[in-house]
DNA sequence: AAATTCGCCAACCGCCACGTT
DNA sequence: CAACGTGGCGGTTGGCGAATT
């Protein structure tokens, strides 16, 4: 056991598991600084959020990442770069380590190769490319805290609504309104294609300071990968909307 | 069968942003 | 305004099993 300065490291044991999710149980997410001393364990806080996170918790996905989880890994990397967390944020059960392993195991080398030696599909997916959209963070839509239903008419002519179903409570088993995602789906990369525009024409300091703040971020109603794929697929239309 | 290399993934480290005092 | 504490992120490492020599 690698004992450094009072504090245990490396591979976790399941009795200490057992404890960490014990702990979590009864006391919720956050507050990782008081963990150690709630549980007993001799880690520190950034270890044991991190085991909670990546591996611990009952959200995270175990099975091997799908066609589609692929294919929407290599779409966002394309337009957020190592932007792990925010990748992670599109696929349910998947984490930002999850996802910046897969990539560096499977995808990176591949997306070398490719850019080397690009295909038609690669050079397809570059004429596709979406109008921008000029978008401040005083878009109504990127500000309204705790709504759960947010207007497209609040940013332009449009009628059609955003259903919000999932919010910032991962413990929601509601199902996406399907019916109405396709308008926040276009927006969300209206919003990506609007920072992939500021990034390449000016230097700027913190890209955070660029995204809507993160409960913002959740609100957008989820959608299972298939029929966000095939949104993708359609991009030309969603622009024009 | 043994030694070596490779691939994967859990975990660690250092840094940054933000809130509080 | 500065110092400090905390949460979070991306890059990197180390260990282990599988594959290869």
């Amino acid at each position: 056991m690698d004992n450094i300065g009072g504090l245990k490291k490396g591979a976790w044991s399941h009795e200490e598991d057992e404890l960490l999710k014990a702990c979590i149980n009864e006391y919720g997410e956050g507050k990782w600084h008081l963990i150690p001393q709630r549980t007993g364990l001799n880690r520190c806080r950034k270890s044991c959020r991190l085991r909670w996170l990546n591996y611990l918790s009952p959200n995270i996905k175990r099975e091997r990442f799908s066609e589609d989880e692929v294919d929407m890994i290599l779409r966002l990397h394309n337009l957020l770069g190592n932007r792990w967390s925010l990748i992670a944020g599109r696929l349910p059960g998947r984490t930002a380590n999850d996802v910046k392993n897969y990539w560096t195991a499977h995808l990176a080398k591949k997306v070398v190769s490719e850019k080397e030696n690009p295909k038609e599909t690669m050079k397809a997916h570059e004429i596709i490319k979406p109008k921008p959209i000029t978008l401040s963070t005083h878009q109504p839509w990127l500000n309204l805290k705790g709504k759960h239903n947010v207007s497209r008419s609040d940013c332009d002519d449009s009628e059609t609504k955003i259903s919000n179903q999932v919010g910032t409570d991962c413990a929601s088993t509601s199902q996406p309104n399907l019916e109405n995602a396709p308008i926040p789906s276009a927006m969300w990369y209206d919003t990506l294609w609007n920072l992939e525009e500021q990034l390449n024409s000016e230097d700027i300091g913190s890209y955070s300071s660029l995204l809507p703040a993160e409960d913002n971020f959740m609100e957008f109603p989820d959608v299972d990968n298939s029929f966000w794929d095939s949104n993708l697929c359609d991009l030309d239309s969603l622009w024009d909307l």
